[in-house]
DNA sequence: AAGTGGTCTAGACCACAAA
DNA sequence: TTGTGGTCTAGACCACTTG
């Protein structure tokens, strides 16, 4: 069997060589030395200069394109993009696993369940026929003792029947769903309200207070599961997003 | 020379062989016949069922991966994830484009620009030390007409000196800025306030009024460019996120 | 010790789009 | 027409981690 000794890889460990080469290009880029525009040399010359296979310039390139660095066309080849658009990954935590993880303690308190039968109001909030079996709850998210955020559910309860039997009294809504039902499309948004008097009362701040909303409709396939809108009083969260130019 | 003419691969066009993999694997696993914590088979043996080289299986158990639908570890294997925890990409666009994508008018009203050294507010707010020679400005975001957004920012001149020149009477300066200045790292802040009664006047909205805030800090590696607070009125905007359970 | 994923190679054919 | 990226193969060695 022929075996071809000449460049035993001499490769040994660590950092992965399209990193290595991924590393190389995006410093060019953010260094402006390759401006917006660009054109790169073309994968085979890349991998004759930096001496390895094609495929893993392929990777390296992959990974620029990935972060949107460049774009990458055939014919046309690879090109530096203009500064990335305002995009950037939102992490909206599990507000008990957040809170635990601050070293707060954490407590769900329901104050209303209802199952009944939808109405006008509910159908166009979570967006089924009118009559459809819902499961409506409020509570009380709890840090410290103290009121953190009013949590208010309808839950499609042709989606989860098992939901009709649930108290919610020692875990909430969403810890129990989330464990249970898997879901496939999700939606956010978020808002500012002014707190009336019922959600003041609850959450123990002055009527008028802004407050920061999350609404969240959650699908299985087509079909709806639940939808959540989350209050905190202004002074108590804040969502925070960062975002590098292409991870490290 | 010789040439392996067994089974030429027969793969015509359309959508590449890792896709179809790719989708086969996330149909198990969204359906529910592969439940969290399941363990796929090897690569080998997926290659050899699927009938093709282990490269292509680690492509589609690669973008699984990606997409956190399996965690992948050498000896363990890899194995389904529970459902996703919330997170998912929000994009904040640029005020102006997103206004006029809407078919509405846009203009910006410089309010109040200030070219001074750094209080100690400044400082902290801008992270740089006091002293350092900043631009402060103020301005109205107006769409058909109407206020829509009022921006504070801060741009550090040591970081952006031409920004000394500029009028922004035509140009707001999140555009003019990220036309000409390479930013490495942003974080956002979201919350809510109360309008107070400057900007309730500006805003043309009733004091108390809450307010959605987006704050914008941006880096050009470690340096600091820019911090921006853009007030919304509540009833004026919203952030919106939508994410699904892996693409398509 | 052994099985798994992570990476890499040196080719190859193809689709696409620009010249 | 031709150069580019997109994909694929059939191997290979290695690092990691669990049994």
């Amino acid at each position: 069997m022929i075996r071809d000794d000449s460049p035993p890889p001499a490769r040994s460990n660590a950092v992965p060589r399209y990193r290595e080469i991924y590393e190389a290009l995006r410093q060019k880029i953010v260094s402006g030395e390759w401006p917006a525009g660009y054109r790169l040399p073309s994968e085979h010359e890349l991998a004759r200069s930096f001496g390895c296979a094609r495929m893993t310039i392929g990777k390296a390139l992959g990974a620029l394109a990935d972060q949107r660095l460049v774009t990458r066309r055939r014919r046309a080849g690879t090109t530096v993009n203009m500064p990335r658009p305002q995009e950037s990954v939102l992490e909206i935590h599990d507000i008990e696993a957040e809170l635990l993880a601050a070293g707060v303690s954490y407590a769900y308190q329901s104050l209303e369940r209802r199952v009944r039968r939808a109405s006008t109001a509910d159908a166009n909030i979570l967006g089924v026929p009118s009559g459809t079996p819902v499961l409506a709850l409020t509570g009380l998210h709890r840090a410290g003792g103290r009121p953190h955020a009013l949590e208010e559910r309808l839950i499609n309860l042709h989606a989860v029947p098992e939901a009709r039997a649930e108290r919610f009294s020692g875990i909430s809504p969403g810890r129990w769903l989330l464990q249970r039902i898997p879901w496939t499309e999700a939606e956010h948004q978020i808002g500012a309200l002014n707190a009336d008097a019922a959600i003041a009362r609850w959450l123990a701040i002055r009527r008028n207070t802004a407050c920061l909303t999350i609404e969240r409709n959650t699908w299985r396939d087509e079909q709806r599961i639940t939808h959540v809108r989350v209050i905190y009083p202004c002074d108590q969260h804040r969502l925070v997003a960062r975002f590098r130019y292409g991870p490290t």
